[in-house]
DNA sequence: TTCGATGCAAAGCCTTTGCATCCTG
DNA sequence: CAGGATGCAAAGGCTTTGCATCGAA
């Protein structure tokens, strides 16, 4: 089994945007290969940074509607793991996250078996769609910066 | 065992509010009150918008500065349950959320046994002080209104 | 008087929207 | 030329901040 290489995921997604009639504009190609192998979940501010050099023409418009547009086709997910910005993460399987309080880093987890079983004290017809957890604590970088407690 | 009579947990928050040294003002007994028995996990405008015709003096500023009060000092916890507006619960206790896809409603779900017991897979190093889960789906009157998928 | 709390308004983020322009087919 | 996509700017929600005023100890 081999490692997946540079480009592998972001050719994926831009095939796939495609085949779901969209244009693989310059901006929308930009777009996917800084998100499709980066695992911080960045922001849309972040990703916005990180191109306009490349692309000094880039907008925030762009940025939104690419992202939204990928969420739409489900390469991306759009996640609330803390207030504030949202962040966008390329990995649609099914995972969790670590989020850091002090730095607000995020690490994925991987998912547990038999984690999503129990539906016993859900709200009466509550369907499930899926089950997210958030592992809130301290990273190991700022337990090192600051002492760690 | 008795049921927690209305206004038991409100008492308990302004005696734990004044006890940290803040004053009890009118204004920040009314929002100790209207968040302390509310379960629907209400964003600091749907509070501002239920106080502000009693309190027509009510201002945002207070509304922010006495939630953020009330979780420095665990009374309250600031949720991130969807990408928008930050939601307000009273509940301090472990447990977890059910969110609805369409309306956006939270509803409690009570923790399960061992369901914070592994952290095989988070990164090295990560200490954890809370676990938490989000089961992302339809509620009842959701899926009764709209035809249920 | 002193110090915290309030109320108001402005400013700051984050995100969406409207619209003119630009490509591409 | 038609349609989508872009870029810009404005607007809109959410939240914080600065500052003058108020009120209780």
């Amino acid at each position: 089994m081999r490692m997946r290489p540079e480009g592998d995921r972001a050719d994926l997604m831009l095939a796939r945007l495609g085949e779901s009639g969209l244009k693989l504009t310059p901006q929308r190609i930009a777009i996917v290969r800084e998100l499709a192998d980066d695992s911080s979940h960045p922001t849309a501010q972040e990703l916005f940074d990180r191109l306009a050099p490349a692309m000094p023409t880039m907008s925030f418009a762009t940025v939104y509607n690419t992202l939204d547009a990928l969420a739409r086709c489900n390469l991306i997910e759009a996640r609330a793991l803390a207030p504030g910005a949202t962040r966008f993460d390329p990995n649609v399987e099914p995972h969790h996250h670590a989020v850091c309080d002090r730095c607000g880093c995020v690490a994925d987890v991987a998912p547990r078996p038999r984690s999503t079983s129990v539906d016993a004290s859900l709200p009466d017809g509550f369907a499930v769609r899926a089950v997210e957890q958030i592992f809130r604590g301290t990273c190991q970088r700022c337990r090192d910066a600051d002492g760690g407690d």
